[in-house]
DNA sequence: CACGTAAATTTACCGTGTATAGCTACAGTA
DNA sequence: TACTGTAGCTATACACGGTAAATTTACGTG
């Protein structure tokens, strides 16, 4: 591709953003370098700093760009609950960017509306100003901390994951069932993921519920 | 310092990690580079790999070295409102390790300890064990998310965190009031912190009242 | 005193992000 | 139709990150 290339193979904004969406979600996000999104169009990494600024402007429309498939226009019944879920599905199907989301998420667009959107929930709950605002912010960390640290680590690049989860498996079974007979009876859950339905409709709940107490 | 310096001048392993955890203290967690580290000591950055296997191990290093620094020895009484509030303060004593330490925590003896304990005073809550589990690491990842996502963000460099921060507060500014309501509403909220005291203390209780609950 | 090993140094490499400058196809104007 | 400015790239280069390999030297032990 030379220099100023003809119109039709040009470079597209959101077609970078598709591709270094590809590449977080199968290798993690270390695996999103400038270099590897440019060689993906044949093209300089340089050339990505026409569509961004730096990096770091990526990484926040990579943010944007999935807050924005967040699908909030579910049939007008939008409790706490509904807008949590739709999050939560998203979050689960880009684990690696979940990691980067809460910094940035009051960078986007999408993630303003949406944090309106649950501080006016929970004002409808009942909540002060102050504690809505606390307690949206609350909800956000704890939903993608269930993400992120998914007993399993699905935001890690794939190919790391698996020692890293043979080193664990050792480090747990080495465990004396006398000094440790809580973790040692538990350790199953801490490898694998017994019910990934069970696990996150636990989360939910509880953080629903705590809310609802505070 | 030649190789293989008279024994006065050895390097330590423990007086490194003590660099290292004041260097993340003061600039953040990517200001801990094995040049920087081994600077300090007038030192080659290869020397450190004598010590640590690689930078990986230095940082699990880091993390079992504060985690070493939380103090469960408080007159008996270990509810889980007491460990918790422990683990808190070391948090938010080094925030910026507050990131890594969740991935961490069941790497280092002193995370797997804490890690048991936590368990114990769960199940004797009532739950059962895969349940005690999951509200284990959910309680963990919580509170981190509590330090790390603090309005204000902690863990940043201290440089960049003054130009982030006003353009947060320029974006939150330029919101029109009718079409965001509450976030301009407890805009300050999200940029300074009104109240530290508060925002734990309601943290800390949110996450405890969810887990009885659940 | 010799010798193996402990604890560094030296050198080198590759992969990051990015500043700067130069090049070229195209749009707009006259 | 010829001219020109700018959009959208390439080329080159740098500084900084972690780390592999070989080398060097003081120390501890026989």
């Amino acid at each position: 591709m030379s220099p100023r290339p003809p119109a039709s193979e040009r470079l597209d904004r959101d077609e970078i953003l598709s591709t270094a969406l590809a590449i977080a979600d199968a290798d993690g996000l270390d695996a999103v370098t400038l270099r590897r999104v440019a060689a993906a169009w044949n093209v300089t990494p340089m050339a990505l700093y026409w569509h961004f600024k730096d990096k770091d402007a990526l990484l926040d429309a990579l943010v944007e760009r999935i807050l924005g498939e967040v699908d909030l226009t579910t049939s007008g019944k939008t409790d706490l609950r509904t807008v949590m879920t739709a999050l939560l599905r998203v979050l689960r199907a880009h684990p690696a960017l979940a990691e980067i989301t809460p910094i940035r998420l009051m960078r986007t667009d999408a993630g303003i509306d949406m944090a309106e959107r649950v501080i006016a929930l929970l004002r409808a709950e009942g909540h002060s100003p102050v504690a809505a605002a606390q307690l949206s912010i609350f909800l956000l960390n704890a939903l993608i901390g269930l993400v992120i640290r998914q007993p399993g680590d699905p935001a890690a690049d794939p190919a790391l994951r698996e020692s890293l989860l043979t080193a664990k498996r050792a480090r747990l079974k080495s465990l004396s069932p006398q000094d440790y007979p809580h973790l040692t009876e538990t350790a199953d859950f801490f490898l694998g993921l017994p019910d990934e339905q069970e696990y996150y409709e636990r989360g939910l709940t509880m953080l629903l519920d705590g809310v609802r107490l505070t």
